[in-house]
DNA sequence: TTGACTTAATTAGTCGACTAACTATAATAT
DNA sequence: ATATTATAGTTAGTCGACTAATTAAGTCAA
């Protein structure tokens, strides 16, 4: 996400700022700090993961069968929960399929659409993987008490709303 | 980075902590709302970029040369500086250099090496970019005064420190 | 000084995401 | 009833990242 990793300096930012009348080098810092964190985490979730032969995209679609109290879904629904495309979702569910981690089941009420169910091996997968995860992100963020897990959400609801102004 | 759109709310957390005990509500509560709005500035910041003909990688190409007393780096110190691989860097240079935005220099010193220097373009590209970026920034910052700017910093540093939990 | 290692950039091939086009089926309007 | 439109999943091809192998050049010890 941000590749970037020699961040600016409060130096470089005040070089910047003097040609750019615009830069605000607190609220730089703050952004590209935020984006740093939150890449290295996504790195360290990503090798977590590989551990167990899984990527981001297959765990999350066993999590979300797993959230169903059939253990089942459909592509179209997997892929807007899981934020990829219906194409990837087709490829996700191929690989999972070929792992054994779930079935397609086709059915007679919509001859276009099929089903998609958690197979017992994908239980076991995830039973093998949550508890390591769960252990993890305790661990990782375990320096922050309750009044600082507050804070974070609030600043992050706060930054979340101030993106809009990239998109105007 | 974080596919997921579709993040768990506390009720079905609570229901995975039922099988899972490791499961920390609260802790997993603000890691994915972390990456949720650090993916949603990720995409909106190459947004911005994309409409300047730019993408990240690129664009942070031409922000360290610009740092750069003499405009110029080699491509090895630009690919560690930019967090890519050396061959990805080679892709790099060959857009920007195919765009006029820097050249490529061949010296006598170190035959194995090349200096890469912005060109008058290139400083033109970032003059045309940059201002944009920072408004944007500061907008997106705005919400947060000077104390919580700290707070977020410090919040974020605890959590980069935790962040060896997924690597050990 | 030559053989083994190191360093620098590139090329070739892979991976997982994407969009656009395609097939099949269902729903709807004339 | 049938023509049009919408929906579901897949296929084909692209893009930007990666690793591993390659080419070339510098370094250093026996």
């Amino acid at each position: 996400m941000l590749q970037l990793r020699d961040l600016p300096t409060p130096k470089v930012l005040a070089k910047f700022a003097e040609r750019y009348p615009d830069a605000d080098i607190t609220a730089v810092s703050g952004f590209l700090h935020l984006l740093r964190v939150a890449t290295d985490l996504s790195i360290a979730l990503d090798a977590c993961l590989s551990k167990h032969q899984l990527l981001q995209g297959r765990w999350w679609v066993l999590i979300l069968l797993m959230r169903e109290e059939s253990k089942t879904s459909i592509p179209s629904i997997l892929a807007e929960k899981s934020g990829v495309s219906r194409a990837t979702m087709t490829g996700l569910i191929d690989g999972l399929e070929q792992g054994g981690l779930v079935e397609r089941i086709f059915t007679k009420d919509d001859r276009r659409s099929i089903k998609i169910k958690l197979t017992d091996a994908g239980q076991a997968k995830l039973d093998a993987v949550m508890p390591d995860y769960y252990r993890r992100v305790r661990k990782c963020m375990g320096a922050l008490g309750v009044d600082k897990r507050e804070q974070l959400q609030q600043l992050l609801e706060l930054i979340h709303l101030g993106a809009a102004a990239f998109t105007e």
